[in-house]
DNA sequence: TGTGTTAATGACTTTAGAGTCATTATATGA
DNA sequence: TCATATAATGACTCTAAAGTCATTAACACA
């Protein structure tokens, strides 16, 4: 196991503010890479280039290390959408598709991908973990999009139907990517911008036609 | 850890044909809660009704357990799909409708659905699964997809378009149904009629259209 | 240059759970 | 009813990894 960042040189560094994040950076590679149940600490460790010890120096338990690792950095993730949404002048549709775009974004780039990877596999063990990302992110993302269909419907943009009560449907494709990236891409890898293309496809083709 | 099903007597009993499917049962129900890692073979055979070295007799190790678990009983669930595609008179969206209907019902029938949150939380790290489960189930499932989509095109029933080119997408809120339910159905339980049929409308209003 | 503080180490203890196997008890059929 | 074969048991060993802590050495500052 290489260090992946940090120093390849022998002799001890004192570093007591680049440790946490450097402990967590690697926690959440092992995690996603592993799961929970499955990582050694002392893997995490040497990843970080430190040694097992000195990760309970900073965090009180594996645990302890995994809930940090997860409720850091997410904050930022969707920050720019709502100010997406108040600004934007265009049509709804034209809204939606940007948005969806951005998801892609977003979830795939690296970091990101990590913790979903991590949420999805281990959300359902770890309550706590879940809870806060329903409440920083999913509920966070939803309300955006509600918000989108709220505007199309009282602007005339978008007719009323089933689909624009529960226009979370409209983000099932993105989930579906994500989690066939994670299994089955080894074996059949996704095209994102074959599978982003048919995506924005459906979504104009949804809710650019009459009501239903 | 109560048994779930198996006698609560004391007394031992000779079963060797019973055995390894409710060892199996029980390995599912283990699996699914707790992932592979952290599930102790000592609740599986509580589970059971037996202990844990009679899991041995029947298994060489937990992860043969585990594959086995995981091959048994996933080969019927599309089983009646390819009759009713070759069968079917009507209009292919309606098709469609009746296929994705079928799919919610299949996926989200009590035994599959412990199937399918134990390949999407442990598919990552076990290739071998992961690799039965795309040739038997996914691979399988795209092939009436697809066959789906041709029948449509070479009807003129369906227009051609980005998305009938990349039909998996049409699958994807199912797959997010399922992750949500998983993961964040404590805190806000998916309302799943509300969802097929906003699904639904989804698909009928994004494949009736003009083309793309 | 020496001294005190404490981050970092690594050898250690502990624990949990996988896997083993000699023993026990049940079913079968002679 | 007894003898035999073997399913089932549970007490056992072994191992891997979590967690601890006395010791070491890097840095700050006198």
């Amino acid at each position: 196991m290489e260090p992946t960042s940090g120093p390849t040189d022998r002799t001890r560094r004192r570093r007591k503010d680049a440790r946490p994040q450097e402990i967590i950076a690697a926690g959440l590679a092992e995690f996603a890479e592993r799961g929970f149940a499955a990582t050694r600490l002392e893997d995490v460790a040497a990843r970080a280039g430190i040694v097992k010890g000195t990760i309970y120096r900073y965090f009180e338990s594996k645990e302890a290390l995994f809930e940090a690792a997860l409720s850091s950095g997410m904050g930022p993730a969707f920050e720019t959408l709502p100010a997406l949404v108040a600004d934007y002048e265009g049509s709804t549709i034209d809204l939606l598709r940007l948005m969806i775009s951005r998801l892609y974004r977003i979830l795939f780039s690296p970091d990101v991908e990590l913790l979903a990877r991590i949420i999805i596999s281990e959300g359902r063990r770890f309550p706590v973990v879940a809870e806060l990302y329903y409440r920083l992110l999913v509920n966070r993302g939803r309300g955006i999009l509600h918000q989108i269909v709220e505007r199309g419907l009282s602007r005339g943009d978008l007719p009323p139907s089933p689909l624009c009560a529960t226009p979370e449907v409209l983000v099932g494709p993105i989930i579906m990517a994500i989690v066939w990236h994670m299994i089955f891409d080894r074996f059949d890898p996704i095209e994102p911008e074959r599978f982003l293309e048919a995506h924005l496809d459906l979504l104009e083709k949804a809710l650019s036609g009459r009501a239903g």
